[in-house]
DNA sequence: CACCCGTGGTA
DNA sequence: TTACCAAGGGT
């Protein structure tokens, strides 16, 4: 479909897209997979260095698939979630043993691999396979609440009603919705931000739902505000840095002078360990899992 | 479906 | 300074 919108935003894109590594004329899917994966939660400044370093090391899944899986984790460095370290391990296992160490194409290939939900299927198959997909992630989400909706935030849990309006914006030729995806998210990253949007900037201003209300400020229920100091997510943040920063296994004092509650501290590690981002030695140490 | 899962920059 | 926020996914 072509809408209003359409063009503009296109255009805009074209002349303000950042230079970005994944999106390189050169990059493979495994780039683009990986990127995706890196940027969940994660602010772009924060992930390009680590992944060069990654691309560099591991330039197909089956690198990666050779290594344990502690290598990944402790490449992953401070990006934060781990865990989605561990599950891009296990993806470049899956995609070496199912599908010869090709990252698959199709969404519902994308979607079976570990750590890939709606979004990263439809992203990857979108900016690495120039495939028509609805790109529904946090940008997009805010982008046609204020463009369609007239609404300053989405709702807190996606819905269907987003699902279909931004099915139902995507361009038909396949090539041109994949584009369509990422202009619509890089607007939302660099233009209609979520606290101070430059509105002045927008190329689809005068079709702006929000804009045209007089940008009414939010009036839902208040937009969560997680706290993190005193938590198990930094404990546990301490905890594995502890094993990261290490060249081999740790004894366990190491680990108990990061964090002074001892109830906590064991939840903790227990927890990690539960979670394959620890591997406790027969020998009472502790290591990144092999 | 609500909650859990890291980390650091910014207003 | 505190609070919000950043290309979500799994349970």
């Amino acid at each position: 479909m072509s809408t209003a919108y359409t063009e503009p935003i296109l255009d805009w894109y074209d002349e303000h897209a950042r230079d970005l590594p994944w999106r390189a004329a050169d990059s493979t899917p495994w780039g683009v997979l990986v990127s995706e994966i890196m940027l969940q939660q994660t602010p772009v400044a924060r992930v390009l260095p680590v992944w060069r370093e990654w691309l560099e090391r591991w330039p197909a899944p089956a690198a990666l698939a050779a290594e344990p899986s502690g290598e990944a984790v402790r490449a992953w460095g401070r990006l934060g979630y781990p865990r989605r370290a561990l599950r891009l391990h296990a993806g470049a296992v899956a995609i070496v043993e199912r599908h010869g160490g090709d990252v698959p194409s199709s969404h519902e290939d994308l979607l079976a691999l570990p750590g890939i939900g709606a979004y990263t299927a439809a992203a990857v198959a979108s900016f690495a396979y120039r495939q028509r997909h609805a790109v529904l992630d946090t940008n997009v989400r805010r982008v046609l609440a204020r463009l369609c909706s007239g609404e300053e935030y989405p709702p807190k849990a996606q819905t269907k009603a987003e699902v279909r309006l931004a099915e139902s914006l995507l361009p038909l030729d396949p090539p041109t919705a994949a584009r369509w995806s990422v202009a619509v998210m890089e607007l939302g990253a660099l233009v209609c931000t979520a606290r101070t949007p430059r509105c002045v900037d927008c190329p689809v201003i005068a079709q702006c739902a929000w804009q045209h209300a007089g940008r009414p400020a939010y009036d839902g229920p208040p937009r969560r505000g997680q706290t993190y100091a005193g938590t198990d997510r930094q404990c546990r943040g301490r905890l594995l840095a502890v094993l990261r920063d290490a060249e081999g296994p740790v004894e366990k004092p190491a680990l108990d002078v990061v964090w002074s509650d001892p109830v906590q501290r064991e939840r903790a590690l227990d927890a990690l360990v539960a979670d394959g981002l620890v591997d406790p030695l027969e020998d009472g140490r502790y290591a990144l899992p092999s």
